[in-house]
DNA sequence: GTCTATATCCAGATAGAC
DNA sequence: GTCTATCTGGATATAGAC
């Protein structure tokens, strides 16, 4: 039977993931600047010219990338603070859900390694880095939010919101970079033990008041 | 005779410092495989070839680089270890170390970036690498005992001694690295305020509540 | 849609003059 | 010791066959 439109924007679709899939492993490993076209067509399992049918260049893959991996991190910030719960206990489904997707998950952490490079190279499309500078936003609003909120009930450390969302977003991105880097050897800590950082001594394990 | 010998050898060490020092901004910025050796030449305000004089390829260079920040952050260490101090003390002195490293000196900062990029990234000399893989292991000893001594104490929190120091150092690698990509509106926080995440409520000196 | 072959460009590294 | 000029390899991106 003859290829139909339906099919072939199927099978665009496909390759377009399967490309990314192999981008982002070529990508965390090497870096932008070393990982060459012909590592992600090879990880691809696909052809050099095949690949330019898909996307124009290699930093507008990377830059997909980097959209994506923003799509995911902002849905989840939406989702945390939409939920009803006491701010000790969203802080700590932060960071079960950061800590899951951090250790079990081998794409998460190589997406934390592209969001560092994306941060920390002059050398990354401007694209990129503009979309990143959003998501950091987000991220820092919504976890000051919690900790004024905390403070407020008596649950989280003193001391100013915003500084104590730098350090958690400082720990955390810290983490996976290591998870990224050394996957075998690599222990995560305790979440309990890494929210008692934040939180009064009285708060552990329960609900607050 | 214009020149004697160790005025050669003046200029030679001269040169080379020189060169490391434009080397530093550089590849702090671009990363090691964006950055070229024409940066490299044009910000140490000499030739290519001359470059090439002085050292034998970017990667050699850039293994320079990562020695020299080793070598500093081994000695601090060290010192911080045969100090005569109360646990709680260690770690706050260690910390305001950091963060004033971290805050005034331009330089430090760009180190970090360095070596985030050389743990990170595949694309990096084997050597920096296994250099910076006994840096990490001292660094995290050195934290490691004095989180256990301090518990024995019952100054610090309880918990592995080994992961209270990985988080230690994923938060201070973290605030580093956005104080080199953020120099501008980067706010430092509260020395105290980080120390008491890993200390016990009655230790503080000043504040409470 | 997919491949192979190739043009083009640029960066790392070298040679040789001063 | 320093520079300019050049070689060379490899990576991006394109062309064209199937």
């Amino acid at each position: 039977m003859p290829r139909t439109k339906e099919s072939n924007q199927k099978i665009r679709e496909e390759r377009r993931a399967q490309i990314l899939k192999a981008a982002l492993i070529v990508f965390s490993a090497k870096g932008l600047s070393s990982a060459t076209i012909a590592d992600i067509a090879g990880q691809s399992g696909i052809s050099q010219g095949l690949l330019y049918h898909y996307y124009n260049s290699k930093e507008e893959i990377f830059t997909a990338l980097i959209r994506s991996a923003i799509e995911r991190m902002n849905e989840a910030a939406m989702q945390l603070e939409l939920l009803k719960a006491a701010p000790a206990d969203k802080l700590r489904m932060a960071v079960d859900a950061l800590f899951s997707g951090i250790e079990s998950n081998e794409e998460t952490a190589k997406y934390y390694l592209l969001l560092t490079q994306a941060a920390v190279m002059e050398s990354v499309p401007a694209e990129a880095r503009e979309l990143l500078k959003l998501k950091n936003l987000r991220q820092h609003e919504v976890m000051s939010r919690i900790f004024a909120d905390g403070q407020q009930q008596g649950t989280v450390h003193s001391g100013d919101p915003g500084q104590l969302s730098m350090l958690f977003w400082s720990a955390i991105n810290g983490l996976a970079l290591i998870k990224a880097v050394r996957a075998e050897t690599f222990q995560i800590p305790d979440p309990e033990l890494f929210c008692r950082m934040f939180l009064n001594e009285n708060q552990q394990t329960t609900k607050s008041q």
